[in-house]
DNA sequence: AATGAATGAGAATTCATTCAT
DNA sequence: AATGAATGAATTCTCATTCAT
């Protein structure tokens, strides 16, 4: 009894977590980060001030919280890519695929602005850096498989490869093209992986021709 | 007489000006546009903060200003990388080098940094894009006549392959590579380049194997 | 129980912002409304700034709450006096009375400081002129009905009356004369108001020789 | 030649003091003592701010001077219509006309603007008060001469006559009767004359049937 | 646990006044 | 004498954070 009691509250206050964290996201989009004001975070959620700070003991936290949700999602998004079956290529354009929905939506777009935003910087570096390390280190794992199998050009550092598709994973021109409705994702991984898998491909076998 | 005295005025006073954009560029790289206070600029350039404002009468100004010389400083790059004598890719590659040079230095940290912030979007906005859409069409015109000449893939559009060559041109993936020293500019530009001409070399042509 | 804490609480509020409504007052009278400063006001009061805008989100905002309720406190006094029983002079009387023990008291000097303030124009304008418009109505209504039962002279244009009426009914000089304490406001509404009786009186009736 | 030189310039420097105050005076009736600023009242006269402060040292000086002028003129007006011959109503009319006059013209509506303004009171208060008494006292002479001859009512005492000739003098509501041109001047001075007059008239006269 | 009133440090901006030229 | 650039004190208002209820 005790037990389902508190689990009950404890669910709500997860409940109310979600709430906040989603009412930040929108806000944070919509204004960015100083603009945003606890005030209003409380207000659109429907809880008090004091509430706020009962789940997040400062701003920072609370938008860290947001940033920290979404590199696990990611992160988990590439680790899947990067051990799902397959050809190198497939995985990685499965990962182009997920980048480019994302960007489309409103959490890539979060985190593509606070990314960018250098008042966060000192509280991002760290965990940011973390993240992108992984992150890069499964693509490296990736990219130096395809280099083994010989599918890509060993003339290629593999750090210049790694940047260059990380490059192409999330950009803000590609970002504005989706937005706009300019290209659907679907087709921009098609165009972009034909680029990128053109460039890296290893030119001694005849890979190349059955590319065109 | 008269002339050279008022002209000395005027280039203290011009000298101050770019002390005053100097010392703003550093700490919104430091800090970011909201953490930097007038106090601090007019501190650190050593002039009380009625003199700032004497030079920019809002602190909006001052960013828009700075923001707007490295836009000019970029657009005339781009212009002159294209309106260069040579081969599209040499020219293409004439900016991937301007670009990731400027990368390494401050102004363009800054220009990365501010244009991923939300909060000067509303001032930005208009000038950015029009920068933007002059900067991407003056590629676009050179894309076009690298399909034109059959040395591009005519099978892959326009719009993704300049979208593509934006991405590789400014990447945070690819400043942090230069500013913690991985690669050089130049051998950036250099791999960037085979990726990026080989993966829109247009295939009818025995032209991928020359770029091995 | 919980309904008395909460009113205990709006109590409390209340009697708040009444200190501030009072302090200001003070202030203003003091210095006017450019030298009246919300630091100050919040450490008369006791109160930090913030609490001062928690109640008064403008400094304008805190200034004319002060002059709306002086409004609404001198058009209920009108409209009281106005609709009173009694012939037109007792009640005209009535009305000078009111206003001269208004002079000598704070809110009164307030008032008649603060419309003057040319700064405070933009702000007064319509609410001003909304009541002295409704003032000024209801005195012609009385001064009308004294035309009417013969007791005013019908020679002299009710707008004339009613202007010279209520220029005697706050003036300078009477507020001077009250202040010094020269006169007593019942000495003066015994005068002021034998002066502008037999001034307007009717000449056709034998009215003039019974206010000797 | 040496003197002619000096007068010259000093010719010019009043000449540009004159500028000054007029120039003070429109800026103070569109925005009131604060809302002026030193630099509008330069930029309007054509002169720099430092010019401003080798005639002016203080800006309450330069307030203070333009005041203190027009009190002089009134005080000169006053003294006239005083001395002049005729009866004392005449004389008293006389008054009235000029100060309707003047309330209609900008000079006086300055005037009346700034003896409001409670932020001039330490400025204005002893000369204000200086003035004001001379004032009231050339009036009380007046009046006094007006009981000796019979004309006006002993039982009223001449304090209250005074200050309410005054009143009747300079009014807020006179002057919006005025600036509104619901009335002419002229008129005003012959309605509010009449009540006057036959409110402080002595009863003991078969006077006041004249006066129908 | 939840509230929301209270706090006060902090930031932008203005403007009278000074003073070197 | 005339200038106008430079100053910095002063003022309004905001908002993250705390804490008594």
């Amino acid at each position: 009894m005790r037990e389902s009691t508190l689990s009950l509250k404890e669910r709500q206050r997860q409940q109310r977590e979600q709430l906040i964290l989603h009412a930040s996201e929108k806000i944070l989009l919509e204004k960015g980060y100083h603009e945003m004001c606890m005030d209003e975070v409380a207000a659109r959620v429907g809880i008090a001030k004091g509430t706020l700070y009962l789940h997040f003991s400062r701003k920072e936290d609370l938008v860290l919280a947001l940033l920290e949700l979404q590199m696990q999602a990611i992160l988990q998004n590439v680790q899947e890519a990067v051990s799902a079956p397959g050809s190198v290529r497939s995985r990685l354009e499965t990962l182009l695929a997920t980048s480019y929905m994302r960007l489309k939506g409103e959490r890539g777009r979060l985190f593509y602005a606070l990314f960018g935003a250098v008042e966060l910087r000192p509280l991002l570096r760290s965990r940011h850096h973390a993240l992108l390390d992984q992150l890069l280190s499964s693509l490296e794992v990736l990219l130096n498989e395809g280099k083994a199998s010989g599918e890509f050009d060993p003339a290629i550092p593999t750090t210049i490869m790694l940047h260059t598709f990380s490059s192409l994973l999330a950009s803000y021109p590609f970002k504005r093209l989706l937005l706009d409705e300019m290209v659907t994702p679907e087709e921009l991984v098609q165009y972009v992986g034909k680029i990128f898998f053109r460039g890296v491909a290893n030119p001694q076998r005849a890979y190349v021709e059955s590319l065109a």
